[in-house]
DNA sequence: TTCCTTGCAAATCGTTTGCATAATG
DNA sequence: CATTATGCAAACGATTTGCAAGGAA
């Protein structure tokens, strides 16, 4: 299993995200760290976050929009991707794993977990009148 | 919206894929089509299947291991990818989408949809007795 | 004739990796 | 000293796109 050294980036890594609530991207991990640690690349950034989510430290989450973001938060809790801005917020929601019976129950096979994320608009985004979100969206 | 017009191509895809059940990648709905549309390309293939999902004629589906699949039947319904051999499968299961409300519950802005969809074993791999799958999953 | 489509290839984009060097235990 | 971690840049894999030529209405 290769035993785990310490190093200066992955603790700049794992500390930056513990500040944040927002979930971000690989790159802004990457550029924020990089105010601190003026020389970490990028391939640094990946190989950590990568070797933190596997040890079950973070979570990687994947929105379906060509991304994958991190959270410090590893707590069961579901969240919503914002069709507007693009953000990613917590969703308080109980946890309905029941589903897996219900699954299960016509499946012919094992059904060993599910993975569920909502989308719609985000507080900001639905309180704000929308000024010109015309280039906000377009793909 | 510019007109549609007729094209052979989309026809072979859509044809295609209607007759399949296993959720197909672009890659392997482009290398079907080939055989019967030689000079097709995979940009054409990706074109059309961007088009008719937008249309909502097909459904792209993302279950997060890199890939984007695509399915015939837009009729709602769950999915499972196994972990064993990648496979996707379909899954009877009453749709759930009352998970929205409580979910808008506790959120200040709005919920609109969810995509939820699981993970496990399918059929062929639960029943074949594991002949040595030491290294199925060692990461 | 108009303009939607296609084939081809080059371009994107996010993420992973090989390699020689630096840091850790 | 034995290893793990890093920086850099090249490599990747899936998907998109620019462009000139082809096909449908």
């Amino acid at each position: 299993m290769a035993a785990r050294k310490h190093s200066r980036q992955r603790d700049s890594i794992k500390e930056f995200l513990m500040t944040r609530k927002d979930h971000p991207t690989a790159d802004i991990i990457y550029t924020n760290v990089r105010q601190r640690n003026p020389n970490i690349s990028l391939g640094t950034v990946y190989r950590n976050l990568t070797l933190l989510a596997k040890a079950g430290e973070i979570s990687r989450l994947n929105m379906g929009d060509g991304v994958d973001r991190f959270d410090a938060d590893i707590s069961p809790h579901y969240h919503l991707l914002c069709e507007k801005c693009g953000s990613v917020v917590d969703l308080e929601l109980e946890d309905f794993s029941s589903v897996l019976e219900k699954a299960a129950a016509h499946f012919d096979g094992h059904v060993a977990g599910h993975v569920t994320y909502f989308y719609g608009t985000c507080r900001r985004c639905t309180k704000s009148v929308p000024p010109d979100m015309s280039e906000t969206s377009d793909t």
